[in-house]
DNA sequence: TATTGTTATACTCTATAACTATA
DNA sequence: TATAGTTATAGAGTATAACAATA
């Protein structure tokens, strides 16, 4: 049943060299442009539509402060709107403009080019493995992290003093 | 040949996508703590021998004046101490104290007892191949991005060029 | 009262530039 | 000259607290 201490101890630093690896590539990547990688991040999903601040935040796993900076500087670089939620006086909804769909396009176009090339001896097969190896992954630390957060008990031991 | 351009976009994203999760993890896991995350990943590799400052700047992809700031912090926090190379003046051998090695071990415990609760409906199988896909996704991104960073062309094209 | 969003402030992590000391 | 390390300074990204406006 479950996963050795030992491999977990592994996967743990498999991770945090990851990160390592991809902080040094972000980094690189963005040397010198307006647009961070925050701001990119931001980008990508008020590019899957127009959304509310809130709903943002969330799924971007930051605080409201912080989201409400980063649209401010979105909007400062023309790169979205805010319009004020019909249905709701207090919300917002966020949404790309042109330029910011554009500015949207070249970034994942930019991103896509370099991880093709860095792994251009990469068969099609292995990438998408990894891909959806990655995303299991992603999905059970937030899945469980957001139980945590609520305060669901998750071993036996919590259990029995709940 | 190599990977499509929508296999590549998928993982730049699910790449992105883990980041953000861990990020949250691992906040929430130092709360409060005076050992932040960057300097448990340079306990982690002082860890593993005394090591030069220049070399641990280099495993851990972080600048000279960075990790000097890191070395400072943990020699304060009585968890390394430093030592001149007796084979180079200019040079440091940084190590772990006993406290230090108490920290890590500490550290690691607590990942890894974290890491295993988060995934306990996991495989071990699918734990060790994780591990494996994050491993050479991580080298392969290492290998690109010190290529780049030398120099060397990497596409037909700009080989031509040169 | 609870929720949406903003502003003020501070902390963590990182980088570049300028410097000292040694090779 | 080049390398090892430090200090000073700045920037990106984030959080908490306190606030205003609306539900």
């Amino acid at each position: 049943m479950a996963v050795a201490p030992d491999t977990a101890a592994d996967l743990v630093y498999q991770i945090f060299d990851l990160q390592r690896a991809v902080r040094c590539i972000a980094a690189a990547g963005v040397r010198g442009q307006d647009t961070g990688v925050a701001l990119q991040g931001v980008l990508r999903f008020v590019g899957e539509g127009e959304s509310r601040a809130t709903k943002l935040a969330e799924r971007l796993g930051v605080s409201a402060p912080v989201l409400s900076r980063h649209i401010a500087d979105l909007e400062e670089q023309g790169l979205v709107v805010r319009r004020q939620d019909p249905e709701d006086g207090r919300a917002q909804l966020v949404a790309l403009t042109p330029a910011g769909k554009d500015k949207l396009r070249q970034i994942e176009e930019q991103r896509t080019a370099i991880l093709q090339d860095y792994l251009r001896d990469w068969s099609e097969a292995d990438a998408g493995n990894t891909a959806k190896t990655l995303h299991k992954l992603t999905e059970s630390l937030k899945k469980s992290a957001r139980a945590t957060a609520a305060g669901i008990p998750s071993t036996p031991e919590e259990q029995k003093h709940g």
